[in-house]
DNA sequence: ACCATTTGACCGGC
DNA sequence: GCCGGTCAAATGGT
């Protein structure tokens, strides 16, 4: 029976295996004298994994025989029964018309990504996953068409996550990219770092899962986003070990901001990008990215030298700002608890609500 | 040959 | 019937 499971169920299984293996270790961990820095570690594995089953739950619930029997796709999947197996199976038809129903209830969420020119060249939009352009399709009104993208490894994997991206009629330079479910593929991901972002009052208040993202084409760095739990995951550290937030408003104000990053520690990394409410504009929705531009403010925050890199990040204020354009995010390590332990819920910014 | 992109056709929701 | 989203055959690149 085993082999009737279905990937996501089977990647459930794993999570949830991962979670309690990391669990005993720590237990174990306890008894010999290590770093509170492991124990963190190893702490925020075990969010990570639970974070990534519940994710896939949520994706998948019910977890009913006849919900797996009709995966769309996956079929032809090794993994999987042929069709021939069940009778009166759902045709092709009807699986395509289930297929359709379970995308609309994946979570989906926004970004806005300026592009890079170099050199009067537009470099291509890119994020650390495999996209696949299936569509493209002229909009009404709309100046630019819109693309089409699915995961490379909808077939192989399982894996539905969709994305479509638009050029943006203000500024030709920017897209916008709607994404629709998230990855379960596994992508080039080493590293999870959890953040359980202050939810009870976006709730209260009719938020809904859309949290705004500027990704820096430079980075390794990605984020997903389900409800209000915000992931994000870091390739390889030692690419932007110790990167800070550049943060600029629209009229042109910058301020840094730090990120977090605990040195030699595979798990816990950097929150690499998020938007943010300006606490004196909270109107406003800022979306930032790691950049590297201020060493000074880097010594500073870090009391450390900040080392060399060519990863620049862009900052774009999503929402006209106000009087106060300049963010007051004089926040300092200790006050968020950062320093010692990697924080799993480390500070008052609150994801857009729209 | 294999894989990605293009593009017209098709389908479902409103 | 219109429109947005997806499919799938055709095409192109390696």
């Amino acid at each position: 029976m085993e082999s009737e499971k279905s990937w996501e169920q089977k990647a459930l299984v794993s999570e949830l295996i991962q979670g309690l293996e990391i669990a005993r270790k720590l237990k174990e961990d306890f008894n010999i004298p290590s770093s509170i820095h492991t124990r963190d570690s190893l702490l925020q594995s075990i969010l990570s994994s639970y974070n990534k089953a519940l994710l896939i739950l949520s994706q998948n619930a019910p977890f009913s025989k006849s919900e797996t029997m009709h995966q769309p796709t996956q079929t032809s999947s090794p993994q999987f029964p042929s069709k021939d197996h069940y009778e009166g199976a759902l045709n092709d038809h009807q699986e395509l018309k289930q297929n359709a129903k379970k995308r609309k209830k994946m979570p989906k969420w926004k970004e806005r990504v300026r592009v890079k020119i170099q050199n009067g060249v537009e470099e291509p939009l890119r994020d650390d996953y495999s996209w696949r352009k299936y569509g493209q399709k002229n909009i009404l009104n709309a100046k630019y068409p819109r693309s089409y993208y699915r995961c490379t490894f909808q077939k192989s994997k399982g894996c539905f996550a969709t994305k479509q991206v638009q050029r943006s009629e203000e500024d030709p330079n920017v897209f916008d990219i709607s994404y629709r479910g998230n990855h379960v593929c596994s992508q080039g991901k080493d590293v999870v770092l959890s953040l359980k972002l202050a939810d009870t009052e976006e709730k209260s208040q009719g938020c809904d899962s859309d949290i705004q993202f500027h990704h820096a084409q430079s980075s390794q760095e990605r984020v997903t986003n389900y409800t209000n739990t915000l992931i994000a995951e870091t390739d390889n550290m030692t690419q932007h070990p110790f990167p800070s937030f550049e943060c600029m408003t629209h009229d042109n104000h910058h301020t840094f901001l730090p990120s977090f990053v605990l040195e030699n520690d595979p798990f816990c990394s950097t929150i690499s990008q998020t938007s943010f409410f300006s606490p004196n504009s909270p109107e406003s929705n800022y979306l930032v990215s790691p950049s590297f531009h201020s060493h000074d403010e880097f010594d500073r925050v870090f009391d450390k030298p900040c080392p060399d890199s060519d990863a620049v990040g862009i900052v774009l204020a999503d929402a006209p700002t106000t009087n106060s354009s300049i963010f007051d995010f004089n926040f300092s390590l200790d006050a968020v608890g950062i320093g010692a332990n990697c924080p799993s819920r480390p500070w008052g910014f609150h994801p857009k609500c729209t």
